[in-house]
DNA sequence: TATGAATGAGCGTTCATTCAT
DNA sequence: TATGAATGAACGCTCATTCAT
């Protein structure tokens, strides 16, 4: 993850300490973000990271720095799983969405806000992970369609909505029988994406109206507080 | 909705003009709820329902049991959705479930609690209500079955999962996309429904497991303030 | 004073009580302002005032609209003083103008933040009073002249800075030594008043120099904290 | 100015780069100070100074240290004022008057604190240089008395009274135009020196009242926050 | 009953000050 | 010595909740 990695370009390396202490609170803002939303206290987020509440403030300005960085983070996550199933692409096409959606699953801890919706950032550095996402999806689809072995009307944003959809949490289940679910959801979704007895889809909402919301590159990002 | 019909049994019928303000604030709730989760502050539900913060509070003595009300309203929405539905499972068990989850879809507007995860209640009227939910789905799902029109595995547990992830928001996207979104993610799971060329789904929580946590009852419910 | 007149058009009167912990509010910070400036904690006044802290964001919703409205009341005072003396512009402009600065100094409790440097303000009624005062002050000056009873190179703008220094606060003396000292000071400015044995002054700002600053309208606000 | 000096007895002497640390410090503490009153953060004093913040604690170890440099630092001005102002007494008592008054207001920026208000201060060195400066003043009143070049009422502590408040700030106004009307005022005020058409001055505290608050020791300084 | 008002407690953020490098 | 880092405490402001009208 860029974001516990010090000495990049122009910022000055941490301190040995102060670089465990951006981490610790990085993890903790993670697991705080997906248990009680981005609005959780910061307070909070420090005691779990086991610093103080101005140490928090001297890493992120406010709570849009630490936000931006969780985001950061996960996307560079979602990136990683999704090149790794693309090089499946030429193998399995089928299997290399299973291996991207069920990669997102196994990490959900990980991916509070990326997937189940942080606050729309204009960090440029998201953007482009968002870009290359997409662009790893889309070599998986293009695959999928030459070999007929994925129904051709789904799309990256499909994807991408379906990542959003599985990977939130399910409140009030230990996460073991919430990933359970999940996992039983994603099997029926794949079964449903071979290209036999397919049904008509909707038409998906065209790329300008994506593009206003920024939805591609964001799949569902949101601002407000949630679980 | 039983939440705003006066004259129940034991609670003497309200005047009109306070009838008049329990509902606004119902529905002012329900929209603050989904837009701002269930922390969303008292007094931002009370301007836009018009009425004085006092007077929520004297209907509402506190937030949970505002958030409890429109709890049982939806889940009064989602039994009326599921009988519905059931009464296609004779000729049509695939559509019936489609019945279901698209009429879900097409008023999530109403579904900000039950679905996307609201505070677990012990109200009992909410569990008699989860009770028959999942009832009027076992019967769709039996017939099913039956005719060979559904996949075998699939559990009343995983269409009521199934529901609380498509109609979670889609934060960052008008509803009109955001509801082409969820429609389309679910016509692949439901082609993914079909018995044929079925993959093996991993079992599914014993019900043991998700009696702890309340989940056939309330499938995603949670404490935490959410959008 | 305009701003504990409650009734006023458009907004509704206050409860009694309300409309006491109003002016007990505008009477704290009268008082704090002069002593500690206008950045001392709002948390002081309220106690100073006998309420709670949210009591005056209440009334006064940000540190603004409190200094505003101190503001304006002292602005009225002035405006006040500024029209008794006028009166006495017909019978002896020397002693108008005593009359001028002599209540100011002796009001100089309720003046801290017009002629000490409150922050700048937009406040229309503000602009308005400001002018009239400069009006008031215009009239004293012309019969002064036309009587020849007065130096004639003095202006408005001068009367208005000697306002603003002869009542600022001398900290670390007891009001009435203060209020000596200041007086001392004036009696010898209105012996330098008289139109013979005057040196020549250094030409004033011009008029296009001061309204870019908002100093004829508003002698010596200031922003900052200050004594 | 003594504040800079390194190598007073007892002091060892600052290193090269520390001296010039230290000279930055203060001179960065004499404009915030006036600017922003001397409750304005240290951090801000440090980053206009160019230097971290604990470096300025090395060399000022709390707050009043550095205040009270910067106000013996004034001190030291305003003696030096005073005693080439005496130098004309000989010749010309109110001109030498008009060069004290007229040379501070030269130098307004330099003597935020001892004029125009700082806190109080014990130090014996600022005692000693207050008592020097009221000692020139009293040389340059004694003469002009003789002479009859002075109206005799006027006492050292009037002028000392009259620097402080002509010294002031006059917040929103660029500085140019500050420093003409206080000149302005000046005039008038040195006008109303002259012996002739003298008003009556009303008493001037005593000397007892006077001690017991330094006020001829420390014109007009005060604990708080102030511009 | 409905409302304006008051309050106490909590969270966000900043700052003075101390510590480790 | 100079600095980055850490901390505790203060203050601004908001909110849930209760009281008086």
């Amino acid at each position: 993850m860029t974001g516990s990695t010090p000495g990049r370009h122009g910022t000055p390396r941490l301190r040995a300490d102060a670089a465990r202490n951006r981490a610790q609170i990085l993890a903790a803002a993670r697991i705080a973000f997906r248990e009680s939303g981005t609005a959780v206290p910061l307070d909070e987020i420090a005691r779990r990271a086991g610093v103080n509440i101005a140490t928090l403030y001297r890493r992120f300005p406010d709570r849009d720095a630490l936000i931006t960085q969780v985001l950061l983070d996960g996307f560079t996550l979602v990136l990683d799983t999704a090149r790794t199933a693309a090089k499946q692409a030429q193998t399995d096409p089928l299997t290399a969405v299973e291996t991207f959606l069920q990669g997102l699953i196994d990490n959900r801890d990980l991916l509070s806000l990326p997937l189940i919706g942080g606050p729309m950032t204009n960090d440029p550095q998201a953007h482009e992970l968002q870009r290359e996402i997409a662009s790893a999806l889309e070599e998986i689809l293009t695959e999928g369609r030459a070999r007929q072995a994925l129904r051709p009307d789904v799309t990256a944003v499909d994807l991408i909505t379906t990542a959003a959809l599985i990977c939130r949490p399910l409140p009030h289940l230990p996460p073991q029988q919430a990933t359970a679910l999940a996992t039983r959801h994603l099997g029926v979704f794949l079964d449903g994406l071979r290209p036999e007895h397919t049904r008509t889809l909707p038409p998906p909402p065209t790329h300008e109206e994506m593009a206003a919301h920024l939805v591609l590159e964001n799949g569902s990002a949101d601002t407000s507080t949630q679980p």
